[in-house]
DNA sequence: CTTTTCTGTTACCAATTTGTTCCCGAATTG
DNA sequence: CAATTCGGGAACAAATTGGTAACAGAAAAG
C-alpha cells in the first residue's frame, strides 16, 4: 500500500496543486479544507504524513498542529506565508518536523516530503524498546522477558506495541480500543481493554498484582513505563 | 484568519475611528452600539478582544464588563473619559486587562491592543507553564511540583490547565464551569468549582490554607498567578 | 472430530474520584 | 449594623474506574 498523506489547506487551488504533485509521486492523498475536518480524518484513518497550512480560517494552524501532536505521532510539514507568519515560525514553538514557506519550489517540496517519510520509515524499522528485563522487538514482533521469549496472542501483542510506540505516554482506553480493535464505539470496549491489559500483565509482569511495566494512571489510561 | 475584535461604543464617531484604526492593522472588527447588543454578539460569535466604553447609556460599562467576564474569558480593554470616570478607574475595580483614557494616542492604543493579543497567543502556544516550583506540561498533561510529579484527577487537571491557559488573568467560576464541566447552568456548579479548587490547592499548594499559586479575587474569580 | 487456545462477556469488589451538603467567617450591600 | 453573598473547609454519599476471576463461544491446532 502506498504511503498516505493528508493535506489540510483551505485554499482550493493550492490544495489541488499539492494533491497533484504528491499523487504524481505515487502517494495516496486526502484533502481536508478545515482543521476540524482534518482532525476528524486523522482520528478515523491513518496517515504517514500531514501537510498543514498555518493560516487556516476558524481553528488556527498552530492549534491544529498541537492537537495533532497530542493525538498521534504523525509527522507534520507546515506551510506558511513568509510575510504573515514569520514571527510565529521564528518562535519555533511548533512541534512540526519541517516547514515550507509559500510560494515554494515544487521539486524541493517533494524532496522534503520524501526525506521525512524515509526518516520515519527508518526509525520504525529498527525499533526495539527495552525496559529493564523487557525487550520488545517491533520489527520481528517478538517480546522477550529476561532473554526468554514470551508468547503473546495477536491482540496482546498489538496492545503492547501500541503502548510501546508511545512509551512513557499515557494512552486512554478509547485510543487503545481504536488502535488495537479498530472500533470507535463498542459497548464492551472498556471491559475488553481492561481484561486484555490484565492478560498482558500476567505474561510480562514479574508480579502481575504489582505491575511495574504497564502502569495505570487513574481516569487517564495506561502507559508503558520508560525505565524501572 | 484574522483576529477578531469587538468594539462596544455608543458614540458613532469614536467607534468609527477605532474601527478604522484596527481594520487598518489587519483585524476583523465588529461594532455594537449598546452593551446589550455587544453581549448578544459575544454569545453568538467569538472574539479575541473586546474594546469597551465605560460610559455607555442604559446598561453601564462596569456592568457590561462584569457580565462579559462572567460569561467568557475574552480580554477586555476599557475606554474611559478621564474626567468622568477617573474615580472608578483608580479603584481598579474592573476586571479588565487594560484601560485607556480618552482622548488617546492612536499609536499607543494600537500597541496596547497588539500587546494583549500577542500575550494570549504566546500562552496558547506554550506547552509548558512554569510558576516558580510549579510546572504544568500541557503536552503530556503532567504537573510537577519541585520536580516531583503530582497526580491530579482528570477534572483537577482540566481546571488547572484552564487557569494556566489564561495565566495571570482572572477567570470567573461560570467560565470555569463551562470549560471544565461543559455545563452552562447547573444548580451546584458554583460549589463544584469551589470544592475542586480546594482539592487542587491541597495537591499543589505548599500551604493550602495560604495559597500562592491559585489565587482568588473576591467576586471575580480565580487566577493562576504569573510568578511568586 | 476433539482438544486447546484465544477472544469476548459478565459479575463482583475495592479504590478513587466526583458531587452534595452544611457550617463558618469575611467582604459587600443597603 | 443587619442581611446577603462569597469563599474556605470538612464530611458524607453517589458514581466511576480499575483489578480479578470465571465462563462460553469462536478459532486454531492436533
Amino acid at each position: 500500500m502506498n504511503q498516505r498523506i493528508l493535506i489540510i489547506e483551505d485554499e482550493t487551488d493550492i490544495a489541488d496543486m499539492i494533491e497533484y504533485l504528491l499523487t504524481d509521486e505515487g502517494y495516496d492523498v486526502s484533502v481536508a479544507e478545515t482543521g476540524e475536518k482534518g482532525l476528524v480524518l486523522l482520528d478515523k484513518e491513518s496517515f504517514n504524513l500531514v501537510v498543514l497550512d498555518l493560516s487556516l480560517p476558524a481553528m488556527d494552524g498552530l492549534t491544529v498542529c498541537n492537537t495533532i501532536k497530542q493525538r498521534s505521532s504523525v509527522p507534520v510539514i507546515i506551510l506558511s506565508a513568509r510575510d504573515r507568519d514569520s514571527d510565529v515560525i521564528s518562535g519555533l514553538e511548533i512541534g512540526a518536523e519541517d516547514y515550507v514557506t509559500k510560494p515554494f519550489n515544487h521539486r524541493e517540496f517533494i524532496l522534503r516530503v520524501g526525506k521525512i517519510l524515509s526518516r520515519v520509515q527508518k526509525i520504525k524499522r529498527q525499533k526495539e524498546i527495552v525496559v529493564s528485563d523487557l525487550v520488545i522487538n517491533m520489527d520481528r514482533e517478538e517480546v522477550l522477558m529476561g532473554g526468554n521469549q514470551v508468547s503473546l496472542t495477536p491482540i496482546e501483542y498489538s496492545l503492547l506495541s501500541c503502548l510501546a510506540s508511545r512509551q512513557g505516554w499515557v494512552i486512554s482506553w478509547q485510543v487503545l480500543l481504536k488502535q488495537v480493535w479498530g472500533h470507535e464505539d463498542w459497548e464492551g470496549g472498556r471491559e475488553m481493554v481492561k481484561v486484555t491489559i490484565q492478560r498482558l500483565r500476567k505474561k510480562i509482569e514479574p508480579d502481575p498484582h504489582h505491575p511495574v511495566y504497564i502502569l495505570n494512571e487513574w481516569g487517564r489510561g495506561y502507559k508503558l513505563c520508560k525505565s524501572l
